[in-house]
Parts: structure tokens; sequence; C-alpha cells
DNA sequence: GCCGTTTTCGGCCCGACTGTTTTCAGTCG
């Protein structure tokens, strides 16, 4: 799996030079729809090849294959090897940054002798740059502007981060009733990426409110700096160097302009380029006859696919992966949603590390309308979290009997639950005589986190009482990156276990690709919030988002079934292994 | 570089904003 992504990592390289070196630019965009492609497949591309299915890739060719073939066999692409010696790397690193493109970069490089960022720097600073064709000064604080951005949010938001902000401003905006008629977040946020860039928010309003509305929108609170202000767009910097982006479009464009802000931009080149083909024109103004340039409709997302003969796709599988050819086919899987949700599996409280009382937990799950909820603080050996032993378990567990009696009447659920921690050997931080007294059981790595450590997850898989893997990969939000670990070893042991997989709200961990293996192997997963405050177990929604981006589907997320359905689960297990 | 119910050659998604121009190039999404 890995290697797809290093593959994809040097086609997006490639595709950088060529840029730089002004290379035909529908090759440049053939290589990064390659890299795009090669870094969300969920099968190891040697299979692929092995099984020829790699031929079938749309945009992968013939001259892509016998590069993957080559790095495969021999570690290196030579086309990469030959591009590499045209142009210094760090260089290349400046593509990134706002207002600089490639175009900036070769002309400092022939014409100032340019060869790293530190040069560039020198250049702009220097007043050297001001001095060939088309800088002026402007530009150039652009540049230096666009320098500063870069290295100061180099990292991108949290999903969690993006939405709150996104809410915030969402919220701001709608206090122009009455002036604006539609708003929402658009984006990646709105196709629940594990992270966000920068957030995006379109508006639907007639055209005489539009300059309101985007003075409205530069006007609020936390804004440090408009970076750009127009009639149809804006975008600001807030304080916290987060960038958002306003669009506004009149009321009868809603549909195609929400469709095509909300991306990907791989999809949407796909959707073009089918209307295309069937004589029409979309743009994010509506869908067009191409001849004439006759609107024939747009106002909403649905009617936008319809006009191009597919279904829509949720937002959060639009990424180009195959969700294009079941759309027109008709045959897109039903998704997970939030309204299936019938419980948290993984929360904690102040008993361990969280900051909610068992009580205030409890009462916030079934305000969020599920049946159960599964009490899941830590073990003993997590000391840092005030790890709970056998001792404490058993006091947690009367006052859980005393509150369930309480809630009994209203039809929910406190489920007695422990996040046991994986010791270094795989055994387990509580023994087997207390495990199978718990409901259900999460076990979860919290040391070690530079092995690999493959074999503890399989040995606290093989244990009869072990129903959840907390945070499978030990990933965090990118920040951190995770253990070494065999998933497609995990999931196979998983399927004949009959253990699930955690889907992890807060870290992120269990990535789209990884949850789409699951769903073809028959594994289930299970959206958890990892909540450690009340308010936390409202970003299930998120969880469950971030589960549609791996096309879960409702019969293999845990969290659809009811109190007796996730009873039958852990009772299946310990039959499996024979434990009863 | 990829692709084909008009095509194995000749196309390839579409538009906004900015800055430096005076009709357009560069960058972005």
């Amino acid at each position: 799996m890995n290697r797809n992504k290093e593959i994809a990592r040097i086609f997006e390289k490639m595709a950088d030079i060529l840029e730089f070196l002004g290379d035909n630019p529908y090759r440049i965009a053939t290589y990064r729809r390659v890299a795009n492609v090669l870094s969300e497949l969920n099968v190891d591309v040697e299979e692929l090849l092995k099984s020829g299915k790699i031929y079938h890739i749309p945009g992968i060719g013939q001259s892509s294959v016998e590069k993957i073939i080559e790095y495969l066999r021999t570690g290196k692409i030579s086309k990469y090897e030959e591009l590499k010696n045209k142009v210094p790397e760090d260089l290349l690193e400046l593509m990134e940054v706002p207002n600089i493109g490639p175009k900036t970069l070769k002309l400092a490089y022939e014409k100032l002798g340019v060869r790293s960022k530190d040069d560039f720097i020198r250049a702009v600073r220097s007043g050297m740059l001001a001095t060939l064709p088309g800088f002026g000064e402007k530009k150039l604080q652009n540049i230096m502007r666009g320098i500063e951005l870069w290295e100061k949010s180099k990292e991108r938001m949290t999903l969690i981060e993006a939405f709150e902000i996104g809410q915030e401003y969402l919220n701001y905006l709608k206090e122009l009733k009455g002036i604006i008629e539609k708003v929402e977040l658009a984006g990646s946020l709105r196709r629940r990426k594990e992270t966000v860039g920068d957030i995006d928010i379109l508006v639907s309003a007639p055209r005489q409110n539009w300059s309101k509305i985007h003075e409205h929108f530069v006007s609020f609170h936390g804004v440090k700096e408009v970076l750009l202000k127009g009639e149809t767009k804006s975008s600001v910097i807030l304080e916290n160097a987060r960038q958002v982006d306003l669009r506004t479009v009149e009321p009868h464009q809603w549909g195609s302009a929400l469709q095509y802000f909300t991306g990907s931009k791989e999809h949407n080149i796909r959707i073009r380029d089918i209307a295309k083909s069937k004589g029409l024109k979309i743009s994010e103004y509506g869908v067009f006859k191409a001849d004439t340039d006759q609107w024939i409709g747009g106002s909403s997302e649905e009617e936008v696919y319809e006009l191009i003969g597919m279904q829509m796709p949720p937002p959060e599988i639009r990424e180009n992966t195959g969700e294009i050819e079941l759309a027109l086919e008709g045959r897109l899987p039903r998704l997970v949603s939030f309204q299936d949700i019938k419980g948290d599996f993984h929360i904690h409280t102040n008993w361990s590390d969280g900051i909610g009382s068992l009580e205030e937990m409890v009462n916030m799950a079934y305000q969020m309308g599920y049946e159960y909820v599964v009490i899941g603080d830590h073990s003993q050996s997590a000391r840092v979290a005030n790890g709970l032993d056998v001792e404490r378990y058993k006091k947690q567990w009367k006052e859980i009997d005393r509150l369930q009696k309480e809630y009994s009447s209203k039809g929910f659920y406190i489920l007695k639950g422990c996040e046991v921690d994986i010791l270094p050997d795989g055994s387990l931080d509580l023994p087997d005589s207390v495990l199978a007294e718990f409901d259900f059981v999460v076990a979860s790595i919290h040391t070690r986190f530079s092995q690999d450590n493959t074999y503890r997850i399989l040995k606290a898989m093989e244990n009869p009482y072990v129903n959840l893997i907390g945070h499978p990969t030990g990933k965090s939000y990118g920040s951190r990156q995770g253990y070494i670990l065999d998933m497609e070893k995990v999931i196979e042991v998983a399927k004949e276990t009959g253990t699930a997989l955690e889907l992890n709200t807060f870290r992120a961990d269990l990535s789209p690709e990884y949850v789409r293996m699951c769903m073809a192997k028959g594994v289930f997963i299970a959206i958890v919030t990892d909540a450690h405050a009340p308010a936390h177990l409202q970003y299930m929604h998120l969880g469950v988002g971030l589960a549609r981006r791996g096309w879960a589907v409702p019969e293999l997320v845990l969290n659809t079934r009811d109190v007796k359905g996730v009873r039958e689960f852990v009772l299946r297990k310990r039959k499996l292994l024979a434990a009863v």
C-alpha cells in the first residue's frame, strides 16, 4: 500500500518539474491524475498489474504503466531521475506558495540565477525580482505575503477545526436574514476530508445584494486580512492564519454552484467531460446546451446530475475513485448516515482522563438520540490517563447499575466497557476473567509507537473478549504518523475472529482506503468519538462523514445495530473462539 | 500523456480576480 503512495509522490514531483519546464499542460494534468488515482487506490498496485486490471483504470495509460513497472522492478523511474537534474528541488518547493507559480519561478531561475528558496527570497528583498518585466510593487508584496502565509500555515486544519470555524462563519452570515437565500459549506470540508486547506462558503442571493454580502463577509470579527474582495468572490485570512473563501451566486444557480465548489477537482473534470459528450456544458452557473448556450437547469444539485444522466454521488465520495461509473449505471450503494447511528462505543469519563462525569456523559449520549453508549475508560497501565484497576472498574459498575435504573424507563442502555491497553507483548492490561464481565471491550495501543505493532494487534484480536481495536493505526491527524502496521493482515484476522476496527473521529484514524478494504472484506467498523467531554459526542456526524468517505455501508457499521445486535456481536465472537 | 457510439489524430473543464496592461498573463480553485 505504501508503494502506491510512493509512486504517486514521484508522479506528483514529475508534474511539478514539467510544469516548471513549461511542458504540455495536458501531460502535466495526466501525471497529476495518475498520482491521484494511485494514492486513492485500495489495492496494492502490483496486484493490479498481475491481474491486468491496471489497464482498465481510466487515466492510467501505457506510458504510466511502464513507469510503474519500472519502479516495481528497480525502485526508480528513469524519467524522474532525468527530470530531477533539470531543476533544484529546493526551488520546486516554492510551487506550493500562494501567488507563486511555475512562470514566476522559471523567470527567476533563468534571468536571475535563483537556485533555492533562500535565493528567491533574497531576490525579492533586494529588488532584483522587481527588475523583471511584469513585476510591479503590488505583485512583489503579494509574493512576500504568500511566503509568510505558506510558512505559517504549512499544516492543514483538522476536519473538526475546520468545521467549527465554518459553522461559526455560517451563523454569522445567516445574520443577513432576508438578504441571503441559502448558505452552505462547500469544498473539502463538505466532502469531510480528514484535513482541510481552506474553508469554502457558498451563498445564493439576488445580484443586487451581493456587494452587501461581501462587505459583511470581510467584516467578520476574526478577520485579520482581506486577500481579495469582488462581486462574486472574496477571500480572508483569520487571526488564526486560516483562510476562508466566499462565493455568491444567484438563486437559480445554487445547485450547479454547490456542485462545482464542492469538488473534488478530479470529480468535476470528469463530470464536465461527460456533460460535453452529451452536448451539454456545465459551469458553476448552470447546465447549458453547448451549441446555443441555453440554460437548461442547475437550481439543485440533484438536477445537475440528473441532466447528465447519472445518480448524485454523496459529497463524501466525489473523488473520481469509481463513484462516477456506478452513478452512471445507477448502482451507487446506500452509505451509512448519522440517522442510522444508535450508539457510541468509545467515550471517557472523569474516572480516567475525561472531564465529564459518568452521569453527564451518559446524559449527553441520551440527548444525542442514541439507544446505548459504551463507557470505555482507560485501564491501569495508562497511568498518565488515570487508568482504572479492577477494583475501580467494579466501583464504576455499581455507579452504572444505579444510573441504568434511571435510564431503563427511557429505553436507554449504558454498557459496561473499557479501553484496555495492549501491552508491548500483545497481552492485555486486564485478566480474561475480568474482561469477561464487561459488555464490550475496546483494546488499544498507547505505547511504543515507533515499532511494527502488527503482532500486538493480531494477538489482541485473538482474545475472545476484545470486540473492537481502538484507533488501529495509531495515526493522529497527520500530526502523528502512526506505527508500522500490516493492515491487510489485520483486516484478515479481524474477519476471522469477528473483531471490529475503530474509526476514531478525533484522530481521523482508519483512513478511507482502509475503510474500503474493510467493506470489501466484510469486516465491521465502529465509528466512535473517543469523547473526553460531553460536547465531543456531537462530533459523531463528522465521524460518519469520514466513514462515508470510505464508502461505509450500514450493514458493516456496528453502530447501526441495536443493543441486542451489539450483544449478539459480542457473543458470537466468544462462541467462535470457544470462550463460552 | 490519455482517449475514442462522429475520431488512432486532435482535442483535452471553466471562470474569477489581480496586476500590469490597453487586450492579456499568471495564478487559483
